[in-house]
RNA sequence: GGCCCGUUGGUCAAGCGGUUAAGACACCACCCUUUCACGGUGGUAACAUGGGUUCGAGUCCCGUACGGGUCACCA
C-alpha cells in the first residue's frame, strides 16, 4: 500500500506544516536546573470542582517552587461539554485561591495556542505522520459495528475494545479504503498499536512509586471524524510542544497512561515525568465515593465564596490534604505566608482522603482570628455586597460602628482571641444582633418567667451606660443576691442546691433579653455598643414578650 | 468481570525491620472563667485479614476481604 499517498489523500499538504517547523516554532524551554514545567488542563464545562483546586494548587506549587512555568491548556476538544464563559470562570475562581498561570488561554505565552481547538493543523501534521508510517490508520466502522464486536466480546469474555482481530479496519485493502473515501463514508484516524497486553513494565510515578502498567494493544481513536483529536492524543501532542516536563493529574487518568506512553513513543517525543494524584472523597451512609458535582454542594468552588470561606483558609485546608508534613510546619511557622512551605510530590497522599468540613471549618476559625477589625470589615463587606440581603449590606454602611462590633466579637484587645468567626455568610449573621432591623430575638430562658421578669426590671431600674464594667457588674450581682441567686461562686459549687442558680445564670437572662442569644461576647461591652436608650428598649422589649 | 491503585483511631495522617505506634481535627473530662468562646491539662480510640520470611513485622513477600479507579469518536 501506498501510504505517503494514503496520508497525503486523508490530510493534504497544503493543510500542515513541515514536522520540523513545530519542532523550532517550540522550542526547549531555557529553565534552570530540576526547574518543572506543569499545567492545568480542564475542560471549558463552566464548573470548578474543588478537585481542580486540588490539582492546579500541587502543579502550581511544583512550578513555582522550581524556577519553572505553570500554564493553563482548553480542552475543549468535547463540543458536547463546552460552555460558554467557562475560561473566565476557572480564571476567576483560581484567581480568588490566589493560584496564578504565568500563561496560557487568555494571557501571553510563547508556546499556544492554548486551546486545543486552535492546535487542528499540528494535530494533523503529526496524525498524518503516523499515516505514512503505518502507525495510524482510517477506521470506517459505525457505532454499531463496535457495538456488535463489544457484544461478542464480553459474550465471550474477551477483552472489550478495538484491537488485533477485532480492529477490522486495519486490514482493509487499499481498494476499499479508497472506495469508501469516495463513498463520502465518515471515519476515524486510529492508531494502530504495537503493544501487547501480555508485555508489564514497571513505570515510576511521583505520587504512587513504582506501579505495573501493561503494554496498550488498542487501536484508540486519535482523530475523531471531525477532525478533531481526542484526549489522548492532543495530550501527547501538546504536552510534548508546550515543554510539559512533570503532568500531575487526577488518579483516574492511570488506566490510560499505557496509551499515553505508546503515543509519546510513537511520536518520538520524551515522555514527561506524571503523578497521579488521588481525588477527594465524601462518605455517603456507609461508603465512600467521589465529592460528586451533582449531590455535592462543597464540590463546587463557588460554594466556598457564596458561603464567604477566606481563600486562604480554604487553600490551607487544601494544603493539609495535598502534603501530609505541611500541617506539621503550619503549626511550626503559624504566621510564614503559605508559599514558604517546601512543597514536595512525594508527600502526596497515595490513597484518597474524605473531605472533611470541620477540620475546614477549624482551619478557617484559626485564620479568622489572625485578621485586624479593619481586615475583616473589608473581607465581610466585600462576601455581603456580593451575596448578602440588603439588610446585611446595610451592616456596612457605618464603617466605625461595624469595626467596633467586630472588634469585639473576634476579642480583639483582649488576652485572647476570640474563633466565632468561620466564614463570612455564618459571621454576617452572628453579629445580626447589632443592628435594630434585623434583630428578630427568640427568647429562650432556663427560668420562669416570674424570675426573669424580676432579673429584668431590677436591671432595668438600675443599668446606666456611664457605669463602668466592675460597677456594672457589682449591680449584676446585687440583683442577682435580691432575687437569691448565690454571688459566691465557692459557696454555689459547695452546695448548687441551695440557690435557683448564681451570678451567671442572672447574667445569662440579661444576655438573652438584649441579645436573643445565650452565646455572645462580653455583655457589658454589647451594651457600651448599644448605647443605653437601645439596651434598654431592648429590656422593655423582652419584659413585654413575658 | 478484566486490568490498575489503595487499606494505621470517627477524620487527616507520622512511621521506612526493634517506638510506651507521633501530631492535628472531632469527641469526653477537668482547670481557667460573671455567659459563650478562647486557652491549658488529661482522656477514649488504630496497624483490614490469613499465611509466610525473620531472633524480631504496621514496616518485606504471597493469598483473601473490603474500598476506589478504569474499560467511549468524554475529558
Amino acid at each position: 500500500m501506498d501510504l505517503n499517498k494514503l496520508a497525503q489523500a486523508l490530510i493534504p499538504d497544503e493543510n500542515v506544516k513541515p514536522l520540523d517547523y513545530y519542532e523550532q516554532a517550540y522550542p526547549e524551554r531555557d529553565l534552570p536546573q530540576g526547574a518543572h514545567v506543569t499545567r492545568l488542563a480542564p475542560s471549558p464545562t463552566g464548573f470548578m470542582h474543588l478537585g481542580n483546586l486540588y490539582v492546579a494548587l500541587a502543579n502550581e506549587r511544583i512550578a513555582h517552587q522550581s524556577g519553572g512555568s505553570f500554564y493553563l491548556r482548553i480542552e475543549d476538544t468535547d463540543e458536547m461539554r463546552k460552555v460558554e464563559g467557562a475560561v473566565e470562570v476557572i480564571h476567576k475562581s483560581l484567581k480568588y485561591f490566589g493560584v496564578n498561570f504565568d500563561e496560557g488561554a487568555d494571557l501571553c505565552g510563547n508556546y499556544g495556542p492554548y486551546y486545543q481547538r486552535q492546535r487542528a493543523e499540528i494535530y494533523h501534521a503529526y496524525a498524518k505522520e503516523l499515516i505514512r508510517q503505518g502507525l495510524a490508520y482510517p477506521c470506517f466502522c459505525t457505532e454499531e459495528d463496535l457495538e456488535k464486536t463489544r457484544e461478542y466480546q464480553t459474550e465471550n469474555k474477551l477483552l472489550p475494545g478495538y484491537y488485533g482481530e477485532f480492529a477490522k479496519c486495519r486490514n482493509l485493502s487499499e481498494e476499499e479504503i479508497y472506495e469508501n473515501l469516495k463513498a463520502g463514508k465518515p471515519y476515524v484516524i486510529r492508531l494502530k498499536s504495537q503493544g501487547d497486553v501480555e508485555q508489564k513494565h514497571t513505570f515510576h510515578d511521583q505520587v504512587k512509586g513504582d506501579i505495573t502498567v501493561t503494554e496498550n494493544n488498542q487501536d484508540v481513536v486519535i482523530l475523531k471524524s471531525d477532525g478533531i483529536p481526542t484526549y489522548h492524543f492532543a495530550h501527547a501532542i501538546d504536552d510534548h510542544f508546550m515543554r510539559t516536563t512533570l503532568v500531575i493529574r487526577g488518579e483516574e487518568w492511570l488506566s490510560s497512561l499505557p496509551i499515553h506512553i505508546e503515543l509519546f513513543k510513537v511520536l518520538g517525543f520524551k515522555l514527561p515525568k506524571y503523578g497521579h494524584n488521588c481525588s477527594i472523597q465524601k462518605i455517603d451512609g456507609e461508603t465512600r465515593r467521589k465529592l460528586s458535582k451533582r449531590k455535592d454542594p462543597e464540590a463546587s468552588l463557588t460554594f466556598y465564596r457564596e458561603q464567604g470561606y477566606h481563600p486562604t483558609a480554604v487553600r490551607t485546608y487544601m494544603m493539609t490534604l495535598l502534603n501530609s508534613n505541611f500541617e506539621e510546619w503550619l503549626l511550626k511557622f503559624p504566621d510564614k505566608p503559605l508559599d514558604e512551605f517546601k512543597y514536595s510530590i512525594g508527600k502526596m497522599g497515595k490513597s484518597g482522603a474524605l473531605f472533611d468540613i470541620l477540620k475546614l471549618n477549624d482551619i478557617s476559625k484559626t485564620f479568622m482570628a489572625t485578621l485586624s477589625a479593619e481586615e475583616m470589615y473589608d473581607f465581610l463587606a466585600d462576601w455581603a455586597n456580593e451575596f448578602g440581603t440588603d439588610m446585611q449590606k446595610a451592616y456596612f454602611a457605618d464603617k466605625e460602628y461595624l469595626c467596633k462590633v467586630l472588634t469585639l466579637c473576634m476579642g480583639i484587645g483582649g488576652k485572647k482571641r476570640r474563633k466565632d468567626f468561620v466564614c463570612a455568610k455564618q459571621a454576617v449573621e452572628m453579629i445580626e444582633y447589632f443592628f435594630d432591623n434585623t434583630f428578630a430575638p427568640v427568647y429562650e430562658y432556663r427560668f420562669d418567667s416570674e424570675t426573669v421578669k424580676k432579673v429584668l426590671n431590677g436591671f432595668k431600674a438600675t443599668y446606666s451606660v456611664q457605669d463602668d464594667m466592675s460597677t456594672w457588674f457589682d449591680k449584676v450581682k446585687t440583683i442577682a443576691t435580691e432575687n437569691g441567686f448565690a454571688t459566691d461562686m465557692k459557696a454555689y459549687k459547695a452546695d448548687p442546691t441551695a440557690y435557683p442558680g448564681n451570678v451567671s445564670d442572672v447574667a445569662e437572662m440579661l444576655r438573652i433579653a438584649t441579645t436573643g442569644l445565650s452565646n455572645t461576647p462580653d455583655l457589658w461591652t454589647i451594651m457600651q455598643i448599644l448605647g443605653e436608650a437601645r439596651t434598654l428598649a431592648r429590656i422593655e422589649r423582652a419584659i413585654a414578650t413575658l
